[in-house]
DNA sequence: AAGTGGTCTAGACCACTGC
DNA sequence: CAGTGGTCTAGACCACTTA
């Protein structure tokens, strides 16, 4: 146990759990002792046992499993390149945080097509005519290993995509893009805006994120060579599951 | 107060602040009924009216201020462009996010270059040999409108940097890559790995962090055109002042 | 059936903020 | 100085997991 005397209880007990833990004392997977445990040996009450853990599951560095006990988290996150293919071309795939270089399944769980009236933020950037109401939606949501982390809606213009195979949930080989290279409207140039948050409690529910687990959100917008804007991708995904990667020439 | 019998009671509360603010009840700045409001108005324990603040904090939408209350908090992130140069030249500057797009004040707020033994994953990326030891590694912290947003710390090779402005805690114009370049080490590209995680506790320390703010961290290695190592540039930022943007062609 | 974490109560003292 | 959030105690009951 530490000494230091200013420190609070719980920040004391949280401190000593995280320095084992970096020890490796307690490796990725394994459990942490328990509310009980903490009790006995510190010698405090279960509030004060339960905030130590608590501060531990914040940090996103353990999780609680209800009648099982508090275990540390393991961290598998893939690698998604920006610019796929320029990836592999001049630098060699390492990470410098450890990550899968291989790639692991990454596939599409659950997928609906619609038509929906956007929200204003989307037809401000799609340029929407003010008689037109609805533009194509496409959610998905994507799991990896059986854990679902990313979910993404695509965003396109009714003019050019409705009555297309982008209405279909197979939009078929090349997907999206490659269906509006066909109808003219090939995109060029993308944009990705990038943020990290918590997650709202929906997100939570649909990504099955532990505590202490951000997302980035992510803004994917696509332009015509005459800067033309056909499709809007919003994307959420689990913070822990992903490292992202942009690879580019200042010129 | 909601009518929702299965869901526990701190979530309920939770819910209704949650629904007040997103209604506009509580503007962001303004302040949230306290511990004691929340007792009285929903006859519950203190430490029931803790989780539900507890709650709203974790999400990043409040924080609290020790003596004062707790408060819905203000976000006014701005952009950072992975690719300064292409940025306006084919898309304007319009984010999805609301965020500023003039230029705030970014300075530099604490700045230390050193000569250190650089970790392994440096070590490996610069593909030092095993007789050389150390490295230097300039450090610099970021202000954004008086808060700390950024931690930056910028490895070289001591063979290219040692002796050259790069030493220097102001490099001269055009900055580090502008002494590589000068010195036949010109970077010619970039990758920049990202993730965003729950920060250390030193870390919420150095960019003082409310709770419920994630980081992100930056990993920038720059290549000449052999393909060189020359700089690796780790950073860390506070997730809510910052928005990151990346602009590509897929060739 | 025993142990675990999740929720909740009803108190207490403290340090800090704001007036 | 009154009010605020931060910490802590000592109980209680519950739903869940594991064996």
């Amino acid at each position: 146990m530490s000494t230091n005397p200013g420190e609070r209880k719980y920040q004391v007990i949280a401190s000593d759990l995280r320095e084992a833990i970096q020890r490796g004392q307690y490796p990725p997977g394994s459990r942490l002792p328990g509310e009980n445990d903490i009790m006995r040996d510190y010698q405090v009450a279960r509030m004060t046992a339960r905030q130590a853990l608590a501060q531990l599951i914040s940090e996103g560095r353990a999780a609680a499993r209800k009648g099982a006990g508090v275990y540390v988290r393991e961290f598998r996150p893939v690698v998604r390149a920006g610019i796929t293919r320029l990836a592999g071309t001049w630098a060699d795939g390492r990470s410098i945080w450890s990550a899968d270089i291989e790639d692991r399944e990454l596939a599409v769980d659950q997928a609906r097509v619609a038509r929906e009236e956007p929200p204003d933020r989307i037809r401000i950037l799609l340029d929407l005519p003010d008689d037109e109401r609805e533009v194509i939606v496409r959610r998905r949501r994507f799991v990896l290993d059986g854990k679902p982390v990313l979910l993404s809606a695509s965003y396109l213009p009714s003019d050019i995509a409705a009555g297309t195979r982008i209405e279909q949930q197979d939009a078929g080989p090349g997907g999206t893009y490659a269906r509006l290279a066909e109808a003219g409207h090939a995109p060029v140039r993308f944009r990705e805006d990038l943020r990290a948050r918590m997650p709202e409690p929906d997100e939570t529910e649909r990504l099955s994120l532990p505590a202490g687990t951000p997302v980035v959100e992510i803004a994917r917008i696509a332009y015509t060579g005459t800067g033309q804007i056909v499709e809007v991708n919003e994307m959420t995904a689990d913070a822990s599951a992903y490292i992202f990667r942009y690879d580019f020439s200042p010129e």
